[in-house]
DNA sequence: ACCTGAACACCGTTCAAGT
DNA sequence: ACCTGAACACCGTTCAAGT
């Protein structure tokens, strides 16, 4: 093990020593603590977005010095991993019992969907890096435990919820910067679209009101349908081979 | 049309003014200009990470002073958007000829994903924001005319191409943080789903020695064949309902 | 008319000095 | 033993002053 290069935020081996450090960490008896200002830093990222975020306001908005934060973790970058896994914790709720799994996977998308939609400030800080912690690994657990019962492998069902959680937030986040929140951004863009070239876009020209109403739901929907349509044909048994 | 707040860099409006402004900006006859200076962010980007990518940087690299470089641009953020549609226009390229049109999608969907992690220094500025520049949409206008060959409308067709395009990016995205490009990861991640709760976890722990061979390449696949079936089920002619 | 040195108002991070 | 004021080495951006 080879203690001297610094451990990237989120990696396997850095959520590892954390889990291996939480033992023999001290107890403190003042409120500061990993979690508190991780829970400091979400609510401000999410009421004023990225460039509210700043080690000085965090100090502020907990009563300290910006130098005691660094008392529990290392780095700014470490300190978003660990809220971004919050976050994730937050957004995942147990679906209504009774709905079958197809409905129930799409229960769950929507609302994860709805849950990053209603907090952008959250959006553009989930890189993946998240995934290894303890609220991600749960979300992972449960999806796992969905999708063997219905008849996947392991295996299968890790690509598969992959794959879901990817889509997802992928979608939010692809179309964050962009998207229809602003009521003339629509009318822009098929001005937009209208002032194209039409020898190179001759489509997006001669389809640009169409096309500038189509909206991220739109995608969203198909890519989801897609994705539950490829499990229900992995799952419908096969007729034996001749 | 109100002139007083700035315009989000990325937006229907912000990418409209730039089309708009491009006719009446006076002709240079200096060397430095936009696209050199999104070119040069561009490879300062790819070769040394985000971190080296600094006005002072580039102000070095292109031998003029930092406030020359707002002479072209209006912020750091605005650089970035232009670059990142260069980026996306230098991932893309033509797909061999007569591969049928699965083949062919499935093509440029493997295209892109091994230009982005052979960049990865470039894949977390990829935010939907260069949606709207020249290169993105001459993506979007080829991937466009693909899916309505086969039958799909101009609006299927756009939320599918989106679909795609959220899906590759966002699989590369969420992944890159994490993946398996350090050997040691592997191994690692295995002894953290080891050493979980079992009571929480216990899938996870049950399975951790499998569940930490499965990479980011398995996820892809899955979704893109899902993906790549969804069409294949749209344009597959209906027999006549009742 | 064009360019830029030098400054401004910030950052994240560190550490000697306090209690 | 614990905390922090003040500094350090950076940022992106601006503008008066140069040519």
């Amino acid at each position: 093990m080879d203690d001297t290069t610094p451990v990237r935020a989120g990696t396997a081996a850095w959520w590892l020593a954390r889990t291996e450090k939480a033992d023999d960490r001290p107890r403190r008896r003042r409120m500061l603590s990993l979690d508190l200002i991780a829970d400091t830093a979400l609510s401000v990222l999410d009421s004023e977005g990225a460039d509210a975020l700043t080690m000085r306001r965090l100090a502020h908005e907990l009563r300290c010095s910006q130098a005691s934060l660094y008392r529990h973790i290392t780095s700014r970058d470490e300190l978003v991993v660990v809220a971004m896994d919050r976050a994730v914790g937050q957004g995942l709720h147990a679906p209504p019992e009774g709905l079958g799994w197809r409905r129930t996977v799409e229960w769950q998308a929507h609302s994860f969907r709805d849950f990053l939609l209603a907090h952008p400030g959250l959006v553009a800080f989930i890189r993946g890096t998240e995934r290894l912690g303890p609220s991600s690994l749960s979300g992972m657990e449960h999806s796992l435990g969905q999708f063997i019962a219905i008849g996947l492998s392991v295996r299968e069902a890790y690509a598969t919820a992959s794959a879901f959680a990817t889509f997802v937030v992928g979608s939010v986040q692809f179309n964050m910067g962009v998207d229809t929140a602003n009521p003339d951004e629509q009318r822009l863009r098929r001005r937009l679209y209208e002032g194209l070239d039409p020898q190179r876009y001759p489509i997006l020209v001669a389809n640009a009101e169409e096309l500038s109403r189509v909206g991220s739901r739109e995608e969203f929907e198909f890519g989801l349908a897609a994705l539950l349509d490829a499990i229900e044909a992995r799952i419908t048994p096969r007729r034996p081979g001749p």
